[in-house]
DNA sequence: CTGAAAGCGCTTACAG
DNA sequence: CTGAAAGCGCTTACAG
């Protein structure tokens, strides 16, 4: 083994393992896949000989064979710097991964721009390179994702821009009761002036948590127009407030669509010696690690993240087995009162 | 197309290019893999065909014929909240990605525990999934990591835990003198009761930026039993920091391994009413998003996360092309002066 | 410069 | 229950 290339050990194949064992390689295949069809002590020596041998199948192989790659991709549409930014998509992932603990496959991110996928990642996708794709994140005018199912099955995280358009499967919780439920309990708490802090316009998720706003603060005769755009990131949630704050001094209550957006928020308002919850009641959206890890507990939207999670590994693995699971799953949210509401 | 289950379109072979094209397979291939030795004319019309017929090479029968996968792994040895939560790691994926860019390798992540890696995920790194493996942490105890390169092609972030025993490539800086160059600073500003919240006592980091703080603070004759060790995350800054004020009032100095924790760390102080930097000057390492998300800005240690991702997926690209890269890369650090020392 | 043919390491009807 | 054989879709010497 020399400095820089050590030796490479040459992985011992099926025929090996039929030779080791003195069967065939058909029956090695069989034992391997864990067909019924074996006798027991047959199963014992071909096992042992996989043993010694430490055997492995290759995967390019068997892909070829079966036309399976036991991979999963995790399709992230959005840039790095956001999809690690937020916890919400780290509790995603580990729905997602523990979701697939049990299961034979394996996840391969795929991060992509936020607005089309690059070449890389179309071919990738389209290439038989796995099996199906989890799609955690959607932005309007983006085609090749909800199209994406004519190829390979997609679940989507959260419900895709235009559902209407195309008939994807998808996990959700319903965004617009959850913005209203938001909402609704700032305007129980007494306030009057009730601003949101929104996300993207081109993210189903925020217009329809915006909405559900709307929708509370119509009903209570309360004003509509105290509205800022984020775009989920903590810094457009600091900047939101500023604007929101430079914009109109009176505001008692805000709605904000993420944690992290919120915890901006929160620091701006402190910043300025506004005091929360006493001068503005603030309520996020997530449930996420961003709501607690700050110096001050905020209240909140729970959506169950993690759970989704799960459910999307879920109902992929369903798809994958050619079963036809239900194609929309939209998970409840409720209300999490801490300090900050 | 029915609702839960469209009609997947069978993907055209090299086969079926080769036929529209009128020429035979080889063609094709040496085409699409951009041989020399192809009249013009014949690369056109096969181009011309690839085109019509929306032609993508099935992976897996390229894989088993040339034997490469054309894939990396990125094996993430942490808890998928500590993966998420830290910045640094984001940085380090967008240097990696960035340098994977213009290359035709796609990276796979493979979330590992923290222990020992998976039955799966050894099965998947030892199993021809991919053709190298970027290791973007090592903990004490971990065999499995620094002996794959048997194997296949491993780069590692950060020098691992023990590498007297294996020689792995790596990409690093120079943590002793970077802890050493933070705490020094702290001194050169007068202060001499300098503690240290250390990281976890299992990985060569922490270990080294804890060895500069001690080289520092011994050259200076101050003493060296400040000293709490966190877990990298925000949350064990903060115990740290109340361990390390319970333990003993007078500090006026503070390195931390990392700006995450160094976040949890100042908050504790800002609770208890300590100023920052005026009682207690604070020093943190990395230079991550971190530093300049919080209340204060951060004094830090620089290490140049990026450029270390793209300078990790360079020696892993020189290595799959058969070249011999140097087999450590050390990068600098350097002092970044803000507020909060 | 181009094609026929072997081979990569599996799976899977098909016989027996 | 087991094996011989074809086939998955490519690449790559080998001839020409």
């Amino acid at each position: 083994m020399t400095l820089h290339s050590p030796a490479r050990r040459v992985a011992p194949t099926l025929e090996a393992v039929a030779a080791e064992a003195g069967v065939s390689r058909s029956t090695v295949s069989r034992v391997v896949n864990g067909s019924e069809h074996v006798r027991p002590d047959v199963v014992t020596a071909v096992t042992a000989a996989i043993e010694r041998l430490n055997y492995v199948p290759n995967r390019a192989a068997r892909s070829l064979a079966n036309r399976q790659t036991m991979a999963i991709a995790l399709v992230v549409p959005e840039d790095t710097t956001r999809f690690f930014g937020d916890p919400f998509f780290s509790e995603i992932v580990q729905g997602i991964t523990q979701g697939l603990e049990d299961s034979d496959y394996v996840l391969n991110l795929q991060l992509a721009s936020p607005s089309a996928p690059s070449e890389k990642t179309i071919r990738y996708l389209l290439g038989g390179n796995v099996d199906g794709a989890i799609v955690v994140s959607h932005h309007s005018g983006d085609d090749f994702f909800t199209t994406l199912d004519a190829t390979i099955p997609v679940v989507f995280g959260g419900r895709p821009f235009h559902p209407e358009a195309h008939e994807n499967s998808f996990v959700d919780v319903d965004n617009r009761a959850g913005g209203a439920l938001g909402t609704q309990y700032l305007i129980d708490l007494g306030r009057r002036r009730i601003a949101t802090i929104a996300g993207p316009e081109n993210m189903q998720a925020p217009i329809d948590r915006h909405q559900g706003w709307i929708d509370a603060v119509t009903a209570a005769g309360l004003p509509t127009d105290l509205v800022v755009h984020g775009d989920f990131t903590l810094a457009s949630g600091a900047a939101a407030m500023r604007e929101l704050l430079d914009r109109s001094g009176e505001i008692d209550g805000l709605f904000v669509a993420s944690d992290l957006m919120a915890t901006g928020a929160i620091s701006v308002l402190r910043e300025r010696g506004i005091r929360v919850p006493e001068d503005v009641a603030v309520v996020g959206f997530d449930n996420s690690s961003a709501a607690t890890s700050g110096s001050i507990g905020i209240t909140t939207v729970h959506q169950p993240s993690r759970e989704m999670g799960v459910e999307m590994a879920r109902m992929m693995l369903a798809m994958l087995r050619g079963e036809h699971p239900e194609r929309e799953r939209v998970m409840p949210t409720r209300l999490v009162v801490r300090d900050s509401a």
